[in-house]
RNA sequence: GGGCGAUUAGCUCAGUUGGCUAGAGCGUCCGGUUUACACCCGGAAGGUCGCAGGUUCAAGCCCUGCAUCGCCCACCA
């Protein structure tokens, strides 16, 4: 007997080494599976590429939740014989990172990226990177991730970049992505502007106020900005509304809390007539609703707000100058002085955060990159059912097509819905940030007199004067490319070739806008290919009342503190039982504990059994009794293998803990003591009973509980295949 | 405003196309056990399956309405 044997299970002292003994194999890579013959080099390929973490800080529990339930995939693909690749890498993740090393060196040393200029600011930044990258890593393979390591990928490294570039020449010669003045969201505390996707709403107390703009304006408005109005060029109502149809097509003008205002009344459908006093006034610089107005009607859109969130002088002389919030007061006091205030009520109100800095976010006009996701491109070929090469489509289609042709299947199936209408509502994507730290737009600006000449490419231009645009991208453009960018496009490479489509994608439904469908559309235009062929979302994991982990709330737990207390197979264990695809989970630390328990009953399950089962002869006849718990044993094994097909990992999980201890343990192997003292005539067929179940026990627990089951692996005396990582899953 | 989810034992959750005398883990209570394991074993208590209707031989599961909590989306200025 194992020495090891005579104290109880003792995670640390066990999980590095194993760890580095599969590391060393080099069996996490599937090149070498086929070389060593474990793999059969024309078996089917089952990849995955890991959700690349940002290099933002340390991993939380969500990662490790996601990690875990990757990893089980993955083991029991590469155990059942499949080509299996699990591709690592990090996120550079742009502002995120920019944002909280900003915040970092303001608090520290009281000096904005101004101060210190691009170049100190980037390499602030990578430092910072650096550092977390090396500390994320290090928690991932903590968790027993059985990832390939020599495919590491970083968004910023070189050939990512270089795809990334690739990515965005093509799509600029295909007339998907243009450079247009139009209103984006800006966020004045980060000075840059921010996608859709990266706007949240907060619901906050406002006022509502109901006035005229002077004294005999035919029409009162209300707004809960009154500073934006004097950036105001229209009063839209609707067709319908029969108080105010005389006066549409006509312009008043008249004087305005210090400016002169030229205001044109159009009908608009937009215009409920039921709300305030069924009348708006447009701003079309300021508000997304009114630029589409103004788009219609062919209005004016003069810009009262810079980008500091303070009034400009195109403003007047009352506000000029002001912060909004000020100029706020100042007009409603203007109001009131003018008694031109009818009316103010208190609302609530939605108010646009940026989600990485705070700041409320300034619609303004702006000269951005965008990518077109409404103009019909001829796709040149295409592996998606439902669309033909060289058929015209647009991005919106492609990706509502993908997945409602059955092409890629999402669980659970709920969010499917979800997906397509946020499809539906999308507008066109702006991908410039005005940030450093990030990849820089392949685009070359050269002034030729007044007017600017651009040139998009990989390189500059050979003759001089040309200068690189100083926009980086938004971070999901690079993270978009994932699937194929870590696979080596846009070479032709045997692992694009052989690994793409990737097989499971295992995101938290957290980001299925912001990257599940942004990585559809790349792929779909890129390689006329689907990044995946399922999405298993998953749940956000919460404290134990339910809340988010946050900074704010202190809550947060660092899987490291976990893993040392109970052992990463505890706390593997404990993230997947009971997580159905697509539910929170409620992290208990009390969960973990019980799990821990658990692999220390494996361990004593394993040395009864080893100790009894010294001299078992593996050719003995099974009596009736023991064919019998064989063959419910074979029923169970079943069980969990469809389970983990259908993705159910939560039930395969309970399941195992279940019939491990409850049956074998606490039934098999106690009813063995009496079969060993009192029935000889049984205990050859029992021997082998036990050492039979216990190594599939182990090989089907291997998915779940990787540590433990190596290890007591290791210490059998014969078995077919020297690392359990890459034995055969038992059929 | 639209959409989605949750509501089952004290807590966390299963319950797959309706067949359940409704399950598991943890917790609680009672008893036991020292050569696999106290990180243990045996046993018990504990639920009108959110509420109200309906369909059905049969409903936790299907339909309708309602309530509470939560999430996502949205141009009610």
């Amino acid at each position: 007997m194992d020495e090891k044997f005579l104290k109880p299970y003792s995670p640390k002292e066990t999980e590095d080494n194993i760890y580095k003994l599969w590391e060393e194999s080099g069996f996490f890579n599937p090149d070498v599976c086929i070389k060593e013959g474990i793999t059969d080099k024309d078996a089917r390929p089952f990849s995955i590429v890991l959700p690349p973490p940002n290099v933002t800080g340390r991993l939380h529990l969500g990662h490790a939740f996601e990690d875990a339930l990757q990893d089980a995939f993955v083991r029991f693909a590469r155990m059942r014989g499949k080509k299996t690749l699990w591709i690592p890498g990090t996120d550079s993740a742009a502002i995120a990172t920019q944002a909280r090393v900003e915040k970092e060196i303001y608090k520290k040393e009281k000096k904005t990226r101004h101060d210190l200029g691009r170049e100190e600011i980037v390499s602030r930044v990578e430092k910072f990177a650096k550092e977390n990258e090396e500390t994320m890593l290090n928690q991932i393979k903590k968790m027993g991730a059985s990832l390939d390591w020599s495919r590491y990928a970083y968004t910023l490294d070189e050939k990512r970049n270089a795809a990334v570039s690739e990515a965005f020449v093509q799509m600029y010669d295909a007339g998907l992505i243009y450079r247009g003045n139009r209103i984006i969201n800006w966020d004045p505390k980060g000075q840059t502007t921010i996608s859709d996707d990266e706007v949240v709403h907060e619901e906050r107390d406002g006022m509502f106020f109901t006035f005229r703009y002077w004294k005999d304006f035919p029409i009162p408005i209300s707004t809960s900005r009154p500073e934006t109005k004097v950036g105001d060029t229209a009063v839209a109502v609707n067709p319908e509304d029969k108080r105010y149809k005389e006066f549409v097509g006509k312009t008043f003008t008249g004087e305005f809390a210090g400016t002169t205002l030229s205001i044109r009344i159009v009908a608009d459908d937009v215009v409920d007539k039921e709300f305030g006093t069924g009348a708006v006034g447009v701003t079309p610089a300021h508000s997304h609703t009114d630029w589409e107005i103004a788009d219609r009607h062919d209005l004016p859109r003069p810009q009262v707000i810079n980008e500091y969130a303070k009034m400009n002088e195109t403003a007047g002389s009352l506000v000029g100058g002001l912060k909004t919030l000020e100029a706020r007061e100042k007009i409603i006091e203007w109001l009131r002085e003018n008694t031109l205030l009818e009316k103010e009520e208190k609302i609530k109100q939605n108010i646009s955060l940026s989600e990485r800095t705070g700041g409320i976010v300034e619609p303004l006009p702006k000269l951005q990159w965008f990518v077109n996701v409404n103009k019909p491109f001829k796709i040149p070929h295409s592996k998606i059912s439902g669309i033909k090469a060289g058929e015209e489509i647009t991005l919106k289609e492609l990706m509502h097509k993908a997945v409602s042709e059955g092409n890629i299947e999402i669980l659970p199936a709920r969010f499917e819905k979800s997906y397509n209408h946020w499809i539906d509502n999308l507008h066109d994507w702006c991908i410039s940030r005005q940030i450093w730290f990030g990849h820089r737009i392949p685009a070359w600006h050269k002034s030729k007199g007044a007017t600017e000449e651009i040139h998009v490419g990989i390189n500059a231009p050979e003759e001089s004067g040309w200068s690189q645009e100083e926009d980086v991208l938004d971070t999901w453009f690079s993270s978009a490319l994932w699937t194929f960018s870590t696979l080596g496009w846009p070479e032709e490479t045997d692992d694009l070739k052989t690994y793409h489509p990737t097989t499971l994608m295992l995101p938290g439904y957290e980001i299925l806008f912001l990257w599940v469908s942004r990585m559809v559309l790349m792929s779909g235009f890129h390689l006329g290919e689907l990044p995946f062929k399922n999405v298993i979302l998953h749940g956000i994991v919460r404290d134990r009342q339910g809340r988010k982990f946050s900074k704010s709330l202190g809550n947060g737990i660092d899987p490291l503190e976990i893993i040392e207390k109970y052992g990463a197979d505890a706390l593997r264990m404990g993230l997947i039982v009971g997580a159905a695809p697509g539910n929170d989970v409620k992290f208990d630390e009390q969960k973990i504990k019980g799990y821990k328990h658990f692999t220390n009953k494996i361990w004593n399950i394993s040395r009864f059994v080893l100790e009894n089962t010294k001299d078992v002869n593996m050719d003995a006849e099974y009596v009736k009794e023991d064919r019998v718990i064989r063959e419910r044993f074979d029923v169970v094994l079943k069980e969990v293998t469809k389970d983990i097909e259908r993705y159910r990992l939560d039930l395969a999980a309970e399941t195992l803990y279940h019939y491990t201890w409850h049956t074998f343990a606490d039934t098999i192997l106690e009813h063995s003591k009496a079969i060993f003292e009192d029935e000889p005539e049984n205990v050859e067929s029992r021997k082998k009973l036990l050492i039979s179940i216990l190594a599939d026990l182990l090989k089907l627990l291997h998915p779940f509980m990787p540590f433990i089951t190596e290890e007591v692996w290791s210490l059998l005396p014969r078995k077919d295949s020297e690392l359990l990582m890459v034995s055969k899953w038992p059929e």
